[in-house]
DNA sequence: ACCTGAACACCGTTCAAGT
DNA sequence: ACCTGAACACCGTTCAAGT
């Protein structure tokens, strides 16, 4: 069955099933020939659509962020540039959440990506129509990038082993045990989050204050 | 030659050169096989030592938490909490820049490594013996390490594709031509960075202000 | 154009055998 | 205890062959 008169397969197809692996089962399991199991077809025909895996990969990464909201920095919205950058990442934070696997590709940057790019051009312009310096305007997109990605890769399904013998106190005079448990781990995950990000705005707030509007 | 007198590996040994070749031909070029040639046996010796590859590369990028300085958390330090961040995190920042590769490895969470929790624990002690509350303090740490990683991995060595017909102007409206090449992405790198530690340092600042200290 | 099976050059890991 | 070669069950990717 060489040929279908239909193709059986798709870039899109491909990707939606790669998503699905990789929330599933994690990023190791997505290897070219069980994603090919997974569509009914054998290995190579994936390379007829993508050039490499890391391609598939790259493309499953910016599914999800295409799936950013970006309303609030439309030239239409209400919001002031710091509400937006504030309700912004909290739908990039869900939107990680949602696949905390692919974080790992996606946290390497906008790359080649489109809807990557589109995000940081969405930010870009709307804090440059608040009065930010072009060269502000950037540094703050990709800031925000740095801190959401990182707090992802470093908490998500993370952290500490559950299993208090492995860390011996004497060695860390300070933390006590409590923060050495997997459970606890979430709370600070979060706690952290929100603690950076509303610092970051702050902190931002002052340096807006301070731009010299000539 | 099964088993000689004196053993041929040690886990010192087998990091070193896991580094060296991290460092030198990124995380893809480490395998069992290529490590263990580069160390003068078999692959399967490696296994006498650790349990896993995983494990290898997990210790390699503990050595590089090793190198981050933190006496500006020591108790006879004279700098305050925010400047002791501040320097902590140009510390930081270079110990990954000189070990970019190493940097997903690192980033997914100081996990059971134990210089990434001496880490996490120095500044626990300091930002609570600068008054800050327990918990506050676990979340400072994290934070910084999300913003730190996160901006190490979204950058070095990465960006953009050196080429301009890579990208439909029409497609990021307000993104100029100039953002899209990889020249331009390092000295956003650095001014991001630059801008993020100042942000979240000066907004720190105000809630350490508001804090209620009875 | 799009899929197939065969093939190439690899993997991580296990294990019995050696000293 | 620590190393070896052989082996298992995989990999990503290329390519000629099929329709």
């Amino acid at each position: 069955m060489a040929r279908p008169r239909k193709p059986l397969l798709s870039r899109e197809r491909i990707v939606a099933a790669a998503g699905a692996l990789v929330d599933s089962e994690g990023l190791d399991a997505v290897s070219t020939r069980r994603l090919a199991a997974e569509l009914g077809v054998s290995g190579p025909s994936l390379y007829n659509h993508f050039r490499t895996k890391d391609e598939i990969l790259e493309a499953v990464a910016d599914a999800v962020s295409a799936q950013v909201d970006l309303s609030m920095f439309a030239e239409h919205d209400s919001r002031d540039w710091a509400t937006a950058l504030h309700d912004w990442a909290l739908s990039y934070r869900a939107a990680l959440r949602a696949h905390p696997q692919i974080v790992p590709v996606l946290a390497r940057g906008p790359g080649r990506r489109p809807a990557g790019l589109r995000v940081a051009d969405a930010v870009f312009g709307a804090m440059v129509r608040a009065g930010w310096p072009p060269a502000q305007a950037t540094h703050i997109g990709a800031l925000m990038r740095y801190f959401i990605t990182g707090s992802a890769l470093g908490s998500f399904a993370r952290g500490f082993v559950d299993d208090e013998t492995a860390y011996d106190p004497a060695d860390y005079p300070h933390l006590g045990r409590a923060h050495l448990l997997a459970g606890h781990q979430e709370a600070v995950d979060e706690g952290a989050f929100e603690t950076g990000l509303r610092a970051i705005i702050e902190g931002l707030g002052v340096q807006y204050a301070a731009l010299d509007r000539s």
